[in-house]
DNA sequence: TATTGTTATACTCTATAACTATA
DNA sequence: TATAGTTATAGAGTATAACAATA
């Protein structure tokens, strides 16, 4: 990391990535690997890793929604996530109660550890955030935000 | 897509994800997987696809790096870009060159239709950003952009 | 000793087809 | 027949240890 910030910056060795760097998709892309990357250390004292945390909190938030639901909130194939809800499952943070209304589906809800571990992590999560974006105003942080959601409404029109 | 959008959105269905909304990672995955789908579908009809395009266009832009230097400009570690660069080199895009004063070494360069492959392909990916970023004006995407890369050197200080 | 590129390996995330049980 | 959840599988990205050749 620090090497190759030193070679993309000056020196001898300097590798210039100009070009790349007027494409959304590469710089976009670099400040997410380190978003993602703090995020992971953050959630693995919890056990947790993005996706799971994702669910956690959706799940949380959102109790007795089907897995069909969820996954198309986080944007994921049903098949995927069955081994994320699993996973929750084993550790005792989340029940899978069938739904009374249509046995095929389950109702998702948190058990009472899982509520619990989903508020401290989310906690520690918005601590570690606002340390990425400490040189980021507020007005620069609502004009990124719009931008994402631009960005996501975009989507459909291809 | 369309079906968790309406989700979202509202409905009897509705899917809160409120508290994740003020999340950069949450917010930044969403925006980040739009972008990646829709380079990957645009560099699909040159068989490339986001590392493969990254590596080659980084080559043609610094004939002669060594592989070292490519994987820390990449953010990835040295053992994973050797496929990429397997996949390039098969479809002649690129050729691995003895480094003349390092013989453990070796010099990247492009083929002329490495050169060629790169320069269209990345017409196309400058194209579709323009669609993904019509909503968003000039003065956005600089803030935008800034704050990417304060993200990014906030890497370190962890 | 340290570094370059490599192999091997393992884990995670993603994507699709096909199955079961219900509706 | 269509849908909810599941299984199986394959591709792609990521991370680490260990090796041969070279510095």
């Amino acid at each position: 990391m620090a090497k190759a910030k030193l070679q993309l910056d000056r020196g001898p060795d300097h590798v210039s990535d100009e070009a790349l760097r007027s494409l959304l998709g590469y710089e976009m892309k670099r400040a997410f690997n380190v978003v993602h990357h703090d995020l992971r250390s953050t959630l693995d004292p919890f056990g947790l890793r993005m996706l799971t945390f994702t669910a956690l909190v959706l799940i949380v938030d959102n109790p007795g929604l089907r897995q069909s639901q969820l996954a198309a909130a986080m944007d994921m194939e049903r098949p995927n996530l069955v081994v994320i809800l699993d996973e929750l499952e084993a550790r005792a943070l989340i029940v899978r109660d069938r739904d009374p209304t249509d046995r095929r589906a389950y109702a998702l809800k948190p058990t009472r550890a899982g509520g619990r571990l989903c508020a401290r992590a989310f906690e520690a999560v918005k601590a570690h955030e606002r340390r990425l974006l400490a040189d980021v105003d507020d007005e620069s942080r609502a004009v990124v935000s719009a931008a994402f959601r631009k960005i996501q409404s975009r989507e459909a029109k291809d």
